[in-house]
DNA sequence: ACTACCCATCAACATACGTTGATTGATACG
DNA sequence: CGTATCAATCAACGTATGTTGATGGGTAGT
């Protein structure tokens, strides 16, 4: 269990941690989560929701998309998106890692 | 515990949310934190690890910390960063809540 | 076919962010 | 004292990021 934890955040590209975190640290990529949260929502009911430009919403989605946040699925003309918990469950293991105390001392050193 | 995780989410403002993981978005930050898991440092300490500029660490531990993801203690002339496991936490259990499936249903939405 | 709708993409722009090198202040040490 | 060290801050710069409005491609309905 501890183990996996480790080489979930040692094995794992920094970059695409890096992309998971900035794609989380947007206030409008939040509510977004947080809408998809209670499931699958297609583009038209983010823009009626937010009350904002669609081409704006759409790149938003882009980036959640990009970091693996989110998927995507097409029906007829609408384009349902939906939260990838598998993605999220990762984040809080990645921080859980951090959170907890490592085992070995750190090498000593001298101002 | 549920309803801790809720409050948790809902009384925080995203402002702060934002900042913390904007805070977790960089390569550099992320591995600060990674270093600091095992203990605490001065920067001269980090600056030598990371063999960079002392400028350069500066800003990224003042990012972390206006996240209050680390906090500094001064001694002497060296001035000793360390994790603030507690917002690591919090951050965990913002993203469970995330993860977590919603208990009621969502009002539906003609396209 | 024609029109209406949904969505992604693009170009242009403004703002935010990270890097670098220099300066400043504070502490220690001779 | 004078000097050296540690670290925060500043100004200047280039790059990345998010916004807006316009365009285009695909699907549905008439």
């Amino acid at each position: 269990m501890y183990k996996d934890r480790v080489t979930t955040l040692a094995s794992r590209s920094r970059g695409k941690t890096v992309r998971l975190f900035h794609a989380l640290s947007d206030e409008t990529r939040l509510r977004i989560l947080e809408r998809l949260r209670e499931g699958e929502q297609c583009v038209c009911e983010l823009t009626d929701v937010f009350k904002t430009g669609q081409s704006r919403l759409s790149f938003h989605l882009r980036v959640l998309k990009d970091a693996g946040l989110v998927t995507d699925r097409p029906e007829g003309r609408w384009i349902y998106y939906s939260l990838n918990r598998d993605a999220l469950r990762e984040v809080e293991d990645l921080v859980a890692w951090l959170t907890e105390s490592p085992s070995g001392n750190m090498p000593g050193h001298r101002c």
